[in-house]
RNA sequence: GGACGAUUAGCUCAGCUGGUUAGAGCACUUCGUUUACACCGAAGGGGUCGUAGGUUCGAAUCCUACAUCGUCCACCA
């Protein structure tokens, strides 16, 4: 079977037919696995199954270094534990991500100057999923690339059918439970995405910031401090704290003030969290916008005043300042308070600014009506125990009679500890459009359109040309009548009542004020008229004068017909339960969070059609075959950076929803930086893009990369040089492979070997096999990988490359071609997980028909039975004398191409080393004649060299001066290794003490350094 | 403010429960066309393991401070 190969391996030539040809094969399910030579037939059905659920790349991302890692890290264990025989499932997928493709979908449009408000959310909606699809098919060809055994007949995204009807029939049952409730608390808003944010979506930004210390006027007993004065207009209390004496007196007293020209009621009250150290130890409290003032505010009962809008604007009634943005209105105060003589300070303090991290906006906290997951509700149906509760006990001590969750590494633990214990209620609602859609629906009063209107005529362009002036028209709780999101220059005024669930614009119509038949359905019409004379005095309002009217949706709307009832379901309901009509039904807009939905993945992935998912007992049932051989899976590996986003609330949902743990380990790979340990960014232009290196250097040296040389947890620097470097390596592995197949005979039938015509050689390369088999599989059951990999790779170029093949050249035995065969097909099989093109590339030069991916893992079973003892000394001294002689010559620089005669007193290893003679002439020592003697006398004008017993002198190229060096440093070293083995042996504490193994290694450290230390001063 | 991590050769990093003369890869120096591989081979130089204490017969490894860098969390009125 003697053949040709190409001298260097070309990844790019082999990759892509590689993996076609395992997809083509089906392999990648474990239920398409059959029966193959190396795993008989009949295990198959009851093997233990072994699942990791894909961490599911968003579908409008590309791949980048991150997934890289992540994708590599987990191939490596599918197809370890899919070589062990287990049933490997690796379940891939993608994640909507909605807030993320959403805002990338908007900034397309807004190039083509469109906009989602204009659009209208069905064919916003239509433009994401087209982009997403698109997308899609990128993410998951590259995901290919990196060689991942996924098996894409099971492939899942985060909003097809199942995956929705997993998340209705999770949010339903947590409304029943009573965890999911609707309400008006402070959020975390985005004036630009227009959303709520969750607490942990929130980040912020170091900057600095003026800190204003001001009266909120004359008859004020004493001054606060603020960062924020327009937030002021919404005071409705001054805390202090309760030990302050300076404040003591006031507190319970209540005063009215003018400030800057608006009404306030403050009450001072006090709270142990005020920071007497902090401006003058004074705060005032603002409940609707800051989140430690709702919370004063709730204990403290105290009226709230909401004072900016969604837009970030100032609200109506805060004349003069309303409808003017925080920065404006924030001038116009200090300078009036400057102005009245209020403002005592005015200084500059470091602050952090929270913003958007998907946008970097600056976030508003706001109380809005959103829908909310209270994580302190104890559940009945489950212990009592809240889903904060069951989150913990799965890591601490494990839950519904599974192990504890480990986490890995270990240190995460307490991260996780330390999240779940501050965690508060968990807020789902998004005012977004992609996404899941919420499954509740109002009947008529609850949710119905509304007209809002605005004046038209020579405003209409700028009502309908930017963007912002859209988003000014929407606002939470408008009353009737109301004049809302009053803007001077816009010069509109809206007219409506509830809350604006929905931003969109459903209708945009003209009609003429003054003209009668446009009024039927609103009998507000004089107060409207009257409104606006208020607002544009300067305005006359004739027969001519055109509104604009906005159909916009709401809530709370009197002018609607439904019944009112609110209900939450799997399903859309048909017809209203309570009053049987189906007109007045409306959906709720909000979207849920996107963790929402991959809270549920593990699960959610393992159900094929949606009526598998139902509600068993108030719990969920994945009523599928997957659901009961693959869940809980068995690891979940990702960059610990998102443990709270996902990690986390993995637990927290399936913990609750079906009762289990969603997975036994977690793994946490560290994130991949630059070279110089710099976060890989692009407007860094620092990144290295992982198609770029696959591209260069092949899939199989990206992977090896990110994997060696990195430990779990902990961030590492990657440089292209790393990666080409085991490109080197992929060559190397396909070059001694190439040597071997082009100069034997390979016959793998039969592994029998016949003991007794082995060589030396022989037992030290399968011994060290031995060993490497058992050694890589303890690392890689304990998620060791880079540990494994460089043992492999030690073993491939040290032993296998460097020393036995060196060797094999001039040991031609029977045996020698199985050994090599056995070798070699048991060093692809442990190199597969981590480098699987160029293994399989190689297992099919070696002509195998069965794909390498599908072979049995290494049984190093049979390695142990092999007799080693006495067998492996004698190449085992080779090795060291071989090494001394090379180091010896090239110290004398003896020219590499003399050739000189070599003698050895071997004492009672003169046998040993003669059955070594041929190999220690051969493995590049330049020794054309060698004497082997158990002893003699000195020779002179020679190289002496000691190795233990063994006394070589190398005849006809000494270098006086040079071997003098030599000799020099040899004896300086012994007398190093001496000297510290003296030390212990002379401390009686050590010998007393240490454990007896320790002492004898010392022991014979110092003889045998005596002993070699004697002969060289001789 | 709290927590965590890092600090080991010029660079990038290993070093698992304390016992090696402290390792690897890259880079560097010298040499080398030898039945696979120059994406190669042989040999070599290079580290008082951040600092200071402590525990121990013995510390890169455990403990305590400190320093520097980094990350996360909280707060910043």
């Amino acid at each position: 079977m003697k053949k040709e190969l190409p001298k260097a391996y070309e990844p790019s030539k082999y990759e892509d037919g590689i993996y076609k040809k395992w997809e083509k094969s089906g392999l990648f399910n474990p239920d398409k696995i059959p029966p193959t030579p190396f795993n008989k037939g009949g295990v198959l059905d009851k093997r233990k199954s072994y699942t990791i659920s894909m961490p599911p790349p968003n579908v409008t991302g590309t791949l980048h270094m991150g997934h890289a890692v992540m994708l590599a890290i987990e191939d490596i264990l599918t197809r370890y534990h899919r070589m062990k025989g287990e049933r490997a499932l690796w379940v891939p997928g993608t994640d909507h991500a909605a807030i993320a493709t959403q805002t990338k979908v908007e900034k397309e449009l807004r190039k083509e100057g469109k906009d989602r408000h204009k659009l209208g959310r069905e064919k916003f909606l239509k433009e994401v999923n087209k982009f997403a699809q698109e997308s899609h098919d990128t993410i998951v060809n590259q995901i290919k690339k990196m060689g991942s055994s996924c098996d894409w007949s099971r492939e899942a995204y985060t909003l097809d059918e199942v995956r929705t009807r997993a998340v209705r029939t999770v949010f339903k049952m947590m409304y029943d439970d009573g965890l999911i409730y609707r309400g008006e608390r402070i959020v975390n808003w985005c004036p630009r995405c227009h959303s709520t944010l969750a607490d942990d979506e929130v980040e912020y930004k170091e900057q600095k910031a003026k800190l204003y210390t001001f009266k909120y006027s004359k008859d004020f007993p004493f001054t606060i401090a603020t960062t924020r004065p327009e937030t002021k207009l919404g005071d409705t209390a001054v805390a202090v704290n309760p030990k302050d004496e300076r404040y003591k007196k006031y507190i319970g007293k209540e005063y009215e003030v003018d400030f800057v020209g608006i009404k306030l009621k403050l009450k001072i009250i006090a709270d142990r969290e005020v920071d007497m150290e902090f401006g003058t130890g004074a705060l005032g409290v603002t409940p609707a916008h800051s989140m430690i003032d709702w919370h004063m505010a709730e204990e403290n009962k105290l009226d709230i005043i909401k004072v900016i809008d969604e837009d970030g604007n100032i609200r109506e009634g805060f004349d003069p300042f309303s409808g003017e943005d925080v920065f404006r209105a924030r001038k116009m105060i200090v300078n009036k308070l400057k102005k009245d003589k209020l403002l005592e300070k005015e200084e500059e303090v470091d602050n952090k600014l929270s913003i958007c991290y998907r946008c970097d906006t600056p976030i508003e906290p706001l109380p809005s009506l959103q829908w909310f997951i209270d994580v302190h509700k104890k559940i009945k149906r489950r212990g009592n125990k809240s889903i904060k509760e069951l989150s913990v006990d799965a890591v601490k001590k494990g839950v519904f009679g599974r192990d504890k969750i480990n986490i890995i590494p270990t240190r995460f633990e307490k991260n996780y500890f330390h999240w779940m214990d501050n965690l508060r209620d968990w807020c789902i609602s998004r005012q977004i459009w992609f996404g899941h859609q919420i499954p509740v629906w109002y009947c008529g009063k609850q949710a119905q359109t509304i007209k809002k209107m605005g004046f038209a005529g020579d405003i209409v362009t700028q009502v309908f040309d930017t963007k912002t002036r859209t988003y000014r028209l929407r606002d939470h709780g408008i009353k009737v009548g109301d004049i809302v999101a009053f803007e001077d220059s816009a010069k509109k005024i809206i007219f409506g009542q509830g809350t604006i669930t929905e931003v969109s614009v459903i209708n945009v119509g003209q009609i003429n004020l003054k003209d009668k038949k446009h009024w039927k359905t609103y009998e507000k019409r004089e107060e409207l008229i009257a409104a606006f004379k208020r607002h544009h005095p300067e305005k006359k309002i004739n027969n001519n004068t055109k509104v604009w009217i906005y159909t916009y949706k709401f809530d709370n709307n009197l002018l609607s017909k439904g019944c009112g009832t609110t209900i939450v379901d799997i399903e859309a309901p048909k017809v209203c339960p309570s009053c049987g009509k189906k007109e007045n039904l409306i959906q709720d807009s909000d979207t849920l969070d996107t963790w929402f939905s991959s809270g549920l993945w593990t699960f959610s992935t393992l159900a094929q059609k949606p009526d598998q998912i139902k509600i068993k007992d108030g719990k969920l049932v994945i009523d599928s075959e997957d659901f009961k051989n693959f869940h809980p899976t068995n690891v979940l590996e990702t960059g610990y950076d998102i443990l709270f986003f996902w990690i986390a609330r993995m637990i927290i949902m399936t913990t609750y929803a079906i009762e289990d743990i969603p997975f036994q380990d977690v793994y946490l790979h560290g994130l991949v930086k630059d070279e110089k340990g710099k976060k890989m960014s692009k407007s860094l232009g620092n990144t290295i893009d992982p198609l770029d290196m696959i591209k260069k250097y092949g899939t199989d040296a990206t992977r090896l990369s990110l994997v060696i040389g990195s430990t779990p947890g902990n961030d590492m620097n990657l440089s292209e040089d790393k990666v080409a470097g085991y490109r080197n390596f992929a060559n190397k592995l396909w070059n001694i492979s190439r040597y071997i197949i082009t100069n034997y005979e390979l016959t793998i039938t039969n592994k029998e070997i016949n003991q007794n015509n082995l060589t030396s050689a022989d037992y030290w390369i399968l011994l060290r096999m031995c060993r490497l088999i058992i050694l890589v599989k303890v690392d890689l059951d304990n998620y060791r990988f880079s540990q494994a990999g460089e043992r492999l790779r030690e073993f491939t170029w040290d032993d296998l490359a460097d020393w036995y093949l060196e060797a094999s050249k001039f040991e031609q035995t029977k045996e020698k071609e199985k050994i090599l065969a056995i070798i070699l097909n048991d060093l692809l099989k442990l190199w597969h997980p981590f480098i699987p093109f160029v293994t399989e590339a190689i297992w099919k030069e070696l002509g195998h028909k069965d794909l390498l991916m599908i072979s049995r893992w290494p049984d190093e079973n049979y390695y142990t039975k092999i007799q080693y003892e006495n067998n492996v000394a004698g190449f085992n001294a080779t090795t060291f004398i071989v090494k001394a002689i090379r180091d010896a010559r090239a110290q004398n620089k003896v020219e590499p191409a003399k050739k000189i005669k070599a003698v050895i007193y071997a004492g009672k290893n003169k046998e040993l080393i003669e059955s070594q003679a041929e190999l220690i002439k051969s493995l590049r020592t330049g020794i054309n004649e060698l004497e082997i003697k158990d002893e003699g006398p000195k020779i002179k004008d020679a190289i002496y060299i000691t190795v233990g017993e063994i006394d070589i002198y190398l005849i006809g190229a000494v270098d006086e001066e040079k071997e003098k060096e030599r000799i020099k440093k040899e004896i300086e070293n012994l007398e190093k290794v001496i000297k510290s083995a003296k030390m212990k042996l002379g401390n009686k504490e050590f010998v007393a003490k240490a454990p007896e193994k320790v002492v004898n290694m010392e022991k014979n450290k110092l003889k045998k350094a005596e002993n070699e230390l004697k002969k060289l001063k001789k």
